[in-house]
Parts: C-alpha cells; structure tokens; sequence
DNA sequence: GCAAATCGCATTTTT
DNA sequence: TGCGATTTGC
C-alpha cells in the first residue's frame, strides 16, 4: 500500500464534525482508514480516552491496536478503547452493574450453557414447550435479542406457534438474572436497556466515548445499531466502515440496512466511497463486480486497482469430487515449485466445512502443509470447560450450568437420577442447585448417601472458593486441581497417553494465562470473577493459531476468509445447490450467496481457480450436479475453462509424483 | 452409573 | 458417509 492516502482516503479521516458512512470495498484499505483517522482525532486534540473503536472479532481488534501503536507512543494512546462490541458491552454492563440489578461477579453463559439452561426450564415446568425443539427455541430467542425484542413485546407480538418460545424467553431472562449471569447477546442487548432506561448513566458514558469507530458495520444487528446510535448521540460522532456486498452473516441477524438506515437518522450524515482496491489484479476485480452488480443496491460501487490486469481466471470441471480435491492439491504442489512461492501463498475456499476433508486427506498424502482455519477453539475443548466451570462455580455458586457440568466430573457417583431430584427441588422453591444441597428438605427426596455426596462437593467447593479468594489465588487453583485429580481424570478419558497429556498442558496454559491476565489488568480490580468474564470472551487458540499459519496453504469457509488475501486462491464446489447453498435456493436468499461468491472472489491477489465437479457424494451418495449458475454472471472473456478434458486419475498422480521428484532436485 | 450401540442428522457461526 | 447425541443393556 502507497505511503499516502489516497483522497478519498483523506477525506475519510479529516471529516470529523460529521457523522460518516466509509463504503469501504473489498481491499481498499479501511483498517487503515480507521487507525489512521484515531491517530487523526488525537493530534486534533481528543485525547484518546475519549475514542472508542470497535470490532466483531478479537482477531481484528488486536489488528487494529497494533496498528494504531505504530501511529501513537504510549501516552498519546492512553485510554483509547479498541474492542469488540461484546467486550465494550461487558465494560458498560460491569461498570453499571448495580444499575441493572446485577451483583458484581457476573457469568457469561456460552451457547452450550444457554441450551441446558433452557433445557431445564423446559423439563421443570415450562409445560407448553417441547424438549425437542429447544433448538427452535433457541434460535427464536437469539432472534429476538438480536432484533431488540424483550420477552414483554415478545409475548404481545407473539403468533401461537411461538408463544410458546415467548414464554420460554422470559423464564430464561429470569434465570438468568436470578444466577446473575448474561449470555453473549446479553452484552449489547443490557447495556441498550440501561442507557434508554437511565438518561443520566447515558450522558456519563457518551461523555466518556465522545468520538466512536465502527468496523465492519455491515454486520450490525438492530440491537448493535442502537448501541450505536445511543452512545454517539444526537450530534454523530461517529464514523462507521463497512460494505453492504460483503454482508453476509445476515442470518445471524446482521442487518445491512443499517447503512441506508443511517442516512435516514442522520441527515447530516456524509458517505465516502473507497473505491480503489490494493489487493487484486484487474481482472478479478473486473470480475468481482460483474458478479456483484447482479445484486440490487443503494449505494453502487465499482472497484479498481492499478495492479495489473492479470491472468485469466480459470474454471476447472472435474468428474468427482475425489478428482477436484486431487488435481489442486496436485497443482498447488507444482505451481509451487514452478513458482518458488511459499505453501503460505495458497488458500483453498470452500461454501461447507465437509468440503474439507477431501483436501485434508489428499494434501497430507502429497506432504502439503495446511491448516484448517475455523475448526474447534480453545474454548471448545471439554478440558478448558471444565475448569472453566470449576472457577465459575467458585466465583458464582449459583451458575447452574457450571454446576451441571462438573457435579460428576470427574466422577463423584452422583448419576442423572441424583441430579434429576436435585433439580426438582430446587425449581419448587426458585433456588440454586448449589443451595438445594444444603436445604434440610432435600434428604425427603434422596437417599442419605446422594445428600452427602452433594454436600461434599458443596463444602468443598466453599472452602476452596474462600481460599482462592484469601490465600493465594493461583496456588490454591493448582491445588483445587490436584485435589480433583483432573490429570488421573484425564488419563483415564483421553485415547491416548499422549492425548491425556496435551489435554492437562492446555489446562496447565489456561491457569497460566489467566494469571497473566491477572496481573496485566492496570488499576482496576481484578477479580478473578473479572477475569473469568473475560475469559468467556476471548479465544486463546486465535493466537497459537497464528503463530502456525507460515508455509501452510490455508483451508477454509467463505465466512472465514472475509478479512483475509492470498496470492493464489481455490475457490471449489462452484456448484447449484452448494454455492449458492441448496437452502438458500429454497429460501430465495440468493443474493446473500452471491456476496459470499463475492467475497470469495476479492480475496485472491493474483490468480483465482474456480472449480466444480459434475458427480459429487453428498451423505454417501453420489449425485449429479451442475456448475454454479454464478459462474454464468461472470464475463466469458475472462475465463478459461481449462479442464474440460478431463485428466485420467493416474496421470494427475504422475504430475503430483514429477513435481515432488522435481522438488527433490531442486533440494539437492 | 457407565459403556456400547444405535439413531438421526448434515450451511455459514465474529462473541 | 461420518459425527455427535441419545438410548440401551449390563
């Protein structure tokens, strides 16, 4: 990228007494834009406490803080707040706890959390739900919180089928509560219900954030949006980034239309376009929009570059699957050596995560490093949740999530029937789980050995608790851990030795980084009820993760590769009913996958590959399947269907072996 | 209470 | 086909 902005670029920075809507395309620039334009705001004298910036990811968030590090010392930086919303929610909802009715140590429920939740409100008492569709449930509730709905004007609008759904998201909202927790949604959903109820709290915070930076905004949801809008005020002090042919997490509840949205709530409101791309060659740019433009718009946009028109993209059509995944890792193989590039310059892109696997399989086979972008988080792991739940226990004991998870874990021989009881008890008289235990009612209902098993556990997880909270906190986690006999735990549910042992080093990684958390939190408290929320919101694997990404070619979904170039691109399974998705088709939400085409398409920096098979196995059964009908919007003279005569499987396997004997040679 | 067997389901998933 | 969740049988 050029030293010097460009002068659209310019103009997105120094227009400050506006608010502004940046139409960012794909590549050009817009985290610069933002970091140049907080660096921008200090020099003219808001100190940087005063900005706040914020993201959807942690990964983009660390971005753009190292980012801004190298505009700013120290001290000019000082206060400035880069985030995502969710952890800026969690700032407002802890700092004003006491506003909202909650106590200090708050829990956040993950989504597994939230699903036995509601699952034990279905079981106990919600008698007009059915267990089977908590999915459902589930994902109505998500809906409504996403769209600024509360259980109140969810029960009003309700329809009869979801009246059910309504009720279930007020006794979960009460749960909630009553456990002093939050879910992930909660974070922006609260801290909007604060701010609407409590003027004088929303005239603090907007004193505090007095200029606001939005990336991404394509990906707002209403209750984002409202966030927003509150904390930027009447005046709009606010500059937002963002590209409506890049949205596509609409089905998570993103609303692109915030960005017409804008310019109906804010007459003062400028738009810049960023048109000029520093990323691709021409032609996929040329590409890219002929594709884009079969989607309606509010805002046109076309994309340019001065990079070089390039190579033609070509179509690869294969009979099978099993052929696609074979040639381009054979190909990846020799354009490689041809090249002498790095296996870091290649990405494979792909509509489903299944698609995966037969490139898995077949890049190992030829020795191709890669890695899977998106697969399973530190978080995701039974070993970190466990522990988790352990601290949240302590921290929180009326967190029944947490309490569900570890009551057995490891095995204390209180079984589901035990649990069963307990939880009965507990519902009748609106009380914890924990508490239930040391009820004198509860020995009615079980036998005298499951009450003192529980309450074993109960006194025992009090004393370790007041410890952790006297003595020092750290040591008495490892110790918490030798009592529970985690590792032995581990030894004898992992399927190897060696699976036991990386499993207790990630626990081992997880105390110890929570200390570092610890101790790097300036000033404020630091709680280890803090730090767990925090926790819950962050995703330790992300960076270990990008210490490995080197000479891998990366493998990865649409929706992961947003954000994200490659030299060399792959884009498979260009095919009806993959891309755009089978489910999209019946739900005529074409033009969604045509952005992720999009999308698709403006990652590549010099050479795209589209390819699709004509026989594809899809749950065991091979089907036919034809060509995208995107490839069709694409201009003829730009492609190059370079493989319609198909290539026998073993000559594809020479061409994998010439390149690999080439290597050898090369090495020697 | 736990392990094995069977069932059932299969886009995408920032936090 | 392949995985995870639930059910079954000991």
């Amino acid at each position: 990228m050029p030293p010097k902005l460009n002068p659209q670029q310019q103009a997105a920075v120094k227009i400050i007494d506006h608010p502004l809507l940046v139409l960012a395309g794909a590549g050009s620039g817009k985290t610069r834009v933002i970091t140049e334009k907080i660096a921008y705001l200090v020099q003219q004298g808001l100190p940087a406490r005063h900005i706040a910036a914020v993201t959807f990811t942690n990964k983009a968030a660390r971005e753009m803080k190292s980012r801004v590090s190298r505009l700013l010392d120290d001290k000019q930086s000082r206060g400035l707040r880069v985030s995502t919303f969710h952890s800026l929610g969690l700032d407002i909802i802890r700092t004003e706890h006491k506003t909202l009715g909650y106590k200090s140590a708050i829990t956040l429920f993950d989504e597994q959390d939230r699903l036995t939740l509601l699952r034990n409100l279905i079981s106990h008492g919600i008698k007009d739900c059915d267990i089977d569709l908590v999915d459902n449930y589930n994902r109505q509730i998500g809906q409504w919180k996403n769209a600024f709905v509360t259980p109140e004007q969810a029960t009003k609008q309700a329809e009869a089928d979801n009246l059910a759904a309504a009720i279930l998201y007020d006794a979960y909202n009460r749960s909630l509560k009553a456990y002093n927790a939050a879910d992930f949604d909660d974070l922006i959903l609260l801290p909007v219900l604060l701010f609407q109820q409590h003027p004088a709290v929303l005239e603090k915070w907007q004193n505090k954030i007095r200029y606001l930076l939005v990336d991404e905004y394509q990906d707002t949801n209403i209750t984002q949006y409202q966030l927003v809008r509150l904390l930027a005020g009447n005046l709009g002090r606010f500059t937002v980034v963002g590209d409506d042919d890049q949205s596509i997490y609409a089905w998570r509840g993103a609303q692109p239309e915030n960005l017409s949205q804008l310019q109906k709530d804010y007459s003062r409101l400028q738009v810049i376009k960023l048109e000029q791309n520093y990323r691709s060659a021409g032609r996929i740019l040329k590409v890219a929009n002929q594709l884009i433009a079969n989607n309606p718009h509010t805002f046109e946009k076309r994309l340019w570059s001065d990079l070089g028109y390039g190579d033609p993209l070509r179509v690869l059509s294969h009979k099978t699957d099993q052929a696609e995944a074979k040639q381009i890792a054979a190909e990846i193989v020799h354009h490689r050596f041809k090249q002498g590039g790095s296996y870091g310059d290649y990405a494979i892109l792909y509509r489903g995560n299944h698609q995966s696997r037969l490139f898995e399989r077949e890049l190992r086979e030829n020795n191709v490093p890669y890695f899977i972008s998106g697969s399973a988080s530190f978080f995701s792991y039974a070993e970190i949740k466990d522990v988790l739940a352990y601290l949240r226990l302590m921290v929180n004991p009326t967190d029944d999530a947490a309490f569900l998870r570890i009551i057995n874990t490891p095995r204390r021989e209180i079984g589901p029937s035990t649990l069963e009881k307990l939880g009965d008890y507990a519902n009748e008289r609106h009380i914890s789980l924990f508490d239930a235990c040391s009820e004198l009612g509860l020995q009615q209902r079980l036998s005298d050995k499951s009450v003192q098993r529980l309450r074993q556990f109960c006194d025992w997880i009090n004393n370790t608790a007041q410890k952790i909270e006297q003595e020092d906190a750290f040591k008495s986690i490892y110790l918490m851990l030798e009592q529970i006999n985690y590792q032995q735990w581990l030894q004898e549910n992992s399927k190897t030795p060696a699976a036991a042992e990386r499993r207790m080093s990630n626990v081992y990684e997880l105390v110890e980084w929570l200390q570092r958390l610890a101790s790097n939190e300036q000033g404020e408290e630091k709680s280890l009820a803090d730090i767990i929320a925090k926790v819950m919101l962050l995703d330790i694997l992300e960076r270990n993760q990008e210490q490995e990404v080197n000479d891998q070619v990366s493998l990865m979904t649409l929706h992961a590769a947003k954000g994200l170039e490659f030299p060399h691109v792959f884009l498979i399974g260009m095919e009806e009913n993959l891309l755009p998705h089978q489910n999209s088709i019946e739900t005529d939400n074409i033009e969604e996958e045509r952005r992720l085409a999009y999308v698709g398409i403006t990652r590549a920096q010099k050479t795209l590959t589209f390819s699709y098979c004509t026989h594809r196995k899809r749950y065991g059964e091979i089907n036919e399947s034809e060509p995208s009908r995107f490839l069709s919007e694409l201009p003829e003279e730009d492609l190059e269907w370079a493989n319609k005569k198909q290539l026998a499987p073993e000559e594809i396997k020479q061409r994998g072996k010439a390149s690999l004997a080439q290597l050898k040679s090369m090495l020697a």
